[in-house]
DNA sequence: TCCAATTATGGAATGAGTCAATAATTGGTG
DNA sequence: CACCAATTATTGACTCATTCCATAATTGGA
């Protein structure tokens, strides 16, 4: 279903670092692959993940990388209220669900399909680009 | 066009908070007017604001009226990513349309109707409560 | 009026994230 | 192949929003 922007390989990620203008480091690739590994990490989980896999990075390092790709499409970060931000490496059109009591997350399609969930009422003038949804409510587990 | 919810009257809102089970101080009122009085302000400038109404308030009083009046519907938190928390009065189901260049942030009806943005393509199992949607894009005075 | 409960105050502390200066890499050029 | 400018990483200090805690003040019911 979802395809190289949702499960990019290493090299991939390599060419849209590229691409982008920005240079190929282990630092990036192994952040990347935390963002990979495990979606909706935080800043502070993925800067764990890839010192068991790099041995050291500094903190600044990964935050840097998340922040370069983030705004390089790369990857996607997402703030929910109370979270600290968290990042994922799927980047086409869906939206989110968030549990009251765990802070568990998950991704969820777009409910009304290609992109049209950009159609706000009315515009008041702005060019909208983004619709961010967030479903808030209580998981299955915490019921 | 909105009535109660969205523009209380000070009687109103102590009633609210008597119904709540909460005391009605002079500092909750003052919050609620300064939050009326300019909706999707931060805790900062609430405070301030707050401090000319009242002459003194601690900044933790205005963070507990904030907070208090949240969790019982009073008035409703919004935290856009890369913003601190802002308030509004209007406890209606609305969205928001948010710039990214000038962080302006202006209120939006909801797109779908009465609460059927409540309906995602799929619940997962949650039972969902909110849906929250914010709208990014660029404003007309930042094009 | 008195007392228990709620609320406010002030100050210290936390946690996420940024800034700024220095050091290390990178990759294009001669 | 070596050099140099540009990019990226490191380290540590710092900011900002928010919370925690202990104490003091207020509130409203008995």
């Amino acid at each position: 279903m979802e395809k190289s922007a949702s499960n990019r390989t290493q090299p991939d990620v390599s060419v849209a670092l590229k691409s982008a203008g920005l240079q190929v480091t282990a630092q990036r690739l192994a952040v990347y692959r935390a963002v990979q590994i495990s979606p909706h990490a935080m800043a502070d989980e993925i800067c764990q993940t890839v010192r068991e896999d790099l041995g050291v990075i500094s903190r600044q390092a990964v935050y840097d990388a998340l922040n370069t790709m983030s705004e390089n499409g790369l990857i996607r970060r997402i703030q929910p209220a109370g979270s600290p931000a968290r990042y994922e490496h799927r980047v086409d059109n869906h939206h989110h669900l968030a549990c009251r009591r765990c802070e568990s997350l998950i991704d969820i399609d777009c409910a009304v399909g290609e992109a049209p969930c950009l159609t706000a009422q009315a515009d008041h003038g702005y060019i909208i680009d983004e619709a961010e949804v967030i479903y808030w409510g209580i998981c299955p587990q915490c019921q």
